[in-house]
DNA sequence: GATTGAAATGAAAAGCTTTTCAGAATATAC
DNA sequence: GTATATTCTGAAAAGCTTTTCATTTCAATC
C-alpha cells in the first residue's frame, strides 16, 4: 500500500494556488483563469490525484450515494430491477449501495439505518414488508422511491405495474380460451404483488360467473418447488382443472414439471401461465405464456425519478404496463 | 426533511461530557466510567443519534465499505456470487457498493476508480476482463479478492472452481455414456471460464482418442438464444452429433428448445449437459444434467477472506469443486 | 491616471468524527 | 497522609474537502 494519499493540498502547493482554487477547478463551480486551471490540471495528472469522496460528502452534505434495498439478491425479477437502477445511475456521478432485507421488516429497518448512517442522498426500496407507518416516517427523512410496491397517497413516488389488472388479464385470457377450472399458485404471503395477483385472479373469475374453488388455490413462495407441490395438492383434492395461473415464472416451471411427471400434457391437458417473463421462459418446452413485467425499465425509471427528486426538480413517472406474452404453454380447451 | 442532524457534540453537551468520551462510548475503544457511559447512552437514545459514517471514515481511515465489481447484474451465476458476498458481510459492519463492469475493461477500470474514491477498504472482483497488468497495480493499492477468475501467482486470493477439470469431467461423462460426436457451445469470447471449459472439453475428447470437429463447436455468448443458433449451425453443417455440452445452463436451455422445435428428442436422440446449476434447471422438462458450481458459497468465502485480509489476519480459501448433477437430459447412447 | 465594478483568488471556517496527548481523578502502596 | 501508579477524561489536532467572505486583480470607464 502506498505511503500517503495525495490530497488537494499537494496539488495546491505544486500548482502554487490555494486549495480553494483547486477545488474550484475540480468542481467547475466558479471559473478560474485558464492559465491557473491548466497548471492545476497538470499537477493533478502528474500526482494522480483523486478527490476523497468521504471528505467531499462530509462538507458538501451530498454523499453522491444512493441506497437500494432489495429483498433477495438472486431473485430474477428484483435483480433486473436493481440492474435498471444501477444502469440508470450511469454518468450521474452517483453510486448505489445495495443491501438486502430478506423480506423481514426488522432486517429491512436495520439495513436502512446503516444506509442512512452513510449519509445516502436518496433511497430506493424494492418490494419489502416495511409497515406504512415506518415508510411515512422514512419518507420525511430522505428522498424515497418505491418499486414493486404501492402506498396509498404516495402514488407519485411508487413505480409498479398494476398487478391486479395484470392478473385479471391473465386469468381472463384463460377464460376466453374456454377454461373454467383455473387453479392458482399464490406467491409468498405478505408480498403485496402476490396478494394483488390473487385478487385479480379472483375478480376475473367472479366477473365471468365462475366460482372460486378453494381447493384450487395453493399457497406458494415464488420458488419452483412450490409449483410442484401445488400440482400434488390440486390432484390430491380431486377437483379437476384445465389451467393453472402461477404468480411467477419459477412456480410455473415447477407446475409444468409436475404435470410432466404425471404424464399430464401441457398445454393439451392443462394450460399454464406464468408471471414476470424471465428471460428463460421463451426457451422452455413448451415455451411459457406469461405476463411480462418491464423490470429493467422500471428500475431505470426509479433512479431517474430519484435523481430528479434529489435535485428538487419535478419528476414524472411513466406508467408501466404488464403485457401478455402468449406462447405455447396455453391453448384453447373444451 | 429535518432541520439539523444531531451530532456527537449535541450528545456531549446533553450528557455533560466531552465529545471524546461520547466517541469512546460508541466505539468501546476505552472503558469509561459506568455512570458516564449510562448518561451518554441515554442522551443518544433520546436524541436518536446515529454516527455519521462519512466523518468516521474520514478520520479513522476505514470506510467500512467494500467494493464489489460484478459484470452484469441479472446474470444468475454472478448474482448468486454477489448474494453470497453480501450475505457474508452480515454482522461485520461492512457494507458493499455494487457496480457493474459489463465485461468492458474501460468501464471496469472506471467504476473501480469511483470505488477507490469512496475510500473502500477492500475490493472483490467477480469475473471481468481487466488485464493482469492492471490487476497487479490494483492489488498493490487495496486488498483484493478475485472470484470466478484466476491469476498466475496470485492463487491465494482467487476463488474459483477448476473450470477446466469440470468441463473435462462433464465431457468425460458423455463419453462414458457412449457418445462420440459431442458438440460444444462456447461461452462468450474472452471470458476466462468459457475458455477453460472449452479446453477441458477438448482435452477430454483428445484423451479418449476422439477427434475434435470444428463444425461441432459454436461460439455462444452465455444467453439462451445462442443455444438455439448453435443447433442451427450444427445441423446445417451436417456433421452428426449425439450430445451437446453447453458452457452454461441458459445456452443449454436454448439448445434443448431448438432440438424440440426440430422434433429431435432429448435425451433419446441428443443428450444435453449444461453448466452452473441454476435453480430452474432441476425443473425443466427434461430436467437438465449440469455441473453445479457452489456460487453462493464462493461469494461468502470471498467476503470472509477479504475481511481477514483487511484485518491483517491470515486467511485461507476453501477449495471449491464443481459437481456433476446427473438428471434427465442425458442418457446412454449407441 | 484615477475610479468603479466585475472577476478571480486566498484565508479560514465548517463539516463530524477519532485519536493523541496531557492532565485530572481515583485507587494503591507505604 | 503522602507518593506512586492507574484509570478516566477533556482539549485540541487531524482527516480532506467545500464554501463563505473578504481581498486582490484586472478591465472598463470617464
Amino acid at each position: 500500500m502506498q505511503n500517503r494519499k495525495v490530497t488537494i493540498l499537494d496539488i495546491a502547493e505544486r500548482a502554487s494556488v490555494s486549495p480553494a482554487t483547486v477545488s474550484r477547478v475540480i468542481n467547475k463551480s466558479v471559473v478560474v483563469k485558464e492559465s491557473k486551471r491548466k497548471v492545476v490540471i497538470e499537477a493533478m495528472d502528474e500526482l494522480g490525484f483523486r478527490p476523497n469522496a468521504l471528505a467531499r460528502g462530509l462538507v458538501s452534505g451530498r454523499s453522491m450515494t444512493l441506497g437500494v434495498l432489495t429483498q433477495d439478491i438472486g431473485s430474477p425479477l428484483y435483480d433486473n430491477i436493481a440492474k435498471g437502477i444501477i444502469r440508470g445511475l450511469e454518468g450521474s456521478g452517483y453510486s448505489a449501495i445495495l443491501v438486502d432485507g430478506l423480506w423481514r421488516e426488522n432486517r429491512e429497518l436495520e439495513v436502512i439505518n446503516t444506509l442512512l448512517d452513510r449519509q445516502i442522498d436518496g433511497l430506493i426500496l424494492i418490494g419489502g414488508v416495511i409497515s406504512e407507518g415506518e415508510l411515512t416516517k422514512l419518507r420525511k427523512r430522505i428522498p424515497l422511491i418505491l418499486v414493486g410496491r404501492e402506498m396509498q397517497g404516495w402514488e407519485d413516488y411508487c413505480i409498479n405495474i398494476d398487478n391486479f389488472s395484470a392478473a385479471y388479464e391473465a386469468t381472463k385470457f384463460l377464460i376466453e380460451q374456454g377454461h373454467r377450472r383455473i387453479a392458482h399458485v399464490k406467491g409468498s404471503p405478505n408480498h403485496q404483488d402476490a396478494e394483488q395477483r390473487f385478487k385479480g385472479y379472483a375478480k376475473a373469475l367472479e366477473d365471468s360467473g365462475i366460482e372460486l374453488i378453494p381447493n384450487l388455490i395453493f399457497q406458494g413462495d415464488f420458488f419452483p418447488q412450490s409449483g410442484v407441490l401445488a400440482i400434488s395438492s390440486f390432484l390430491e383434492r380431486g377437483d379437476g382443472f384445465s389451467a393453472v395461473f402461477a404468480a411467477n415464472d419459477m412456480m410455473a416451471m415447477g407446475v409444468r414439471r409436475a404435470l410432466y411427471q404425471r404424464s399430464i400434457r401441457c398445454p393439451e391437458d392443462v394450460s399454464v401461465i406464468g408471471f414476470d417473463d424471465q428471460i428463460e421462459t421463451a426457451f422452455l418446452v413448451p415455451s411459457l405464456t406469461t405476463m411480462r413485467q418491464p423490470s429493467v425499465e422500471m428500475g431505470m425509471a426509479a433512479s431517474a425519478a430519484l435523481l430528479d427528486v434529489i435535485a428538487g426538480k419535478p419528476h414524472d413517472l411513466p406508467v408501466f404496463k404488464a403485457s401478455l406474452q402468449v406462447r405455447e404453454s396455453t391453448c384453447r380447451t373444451g
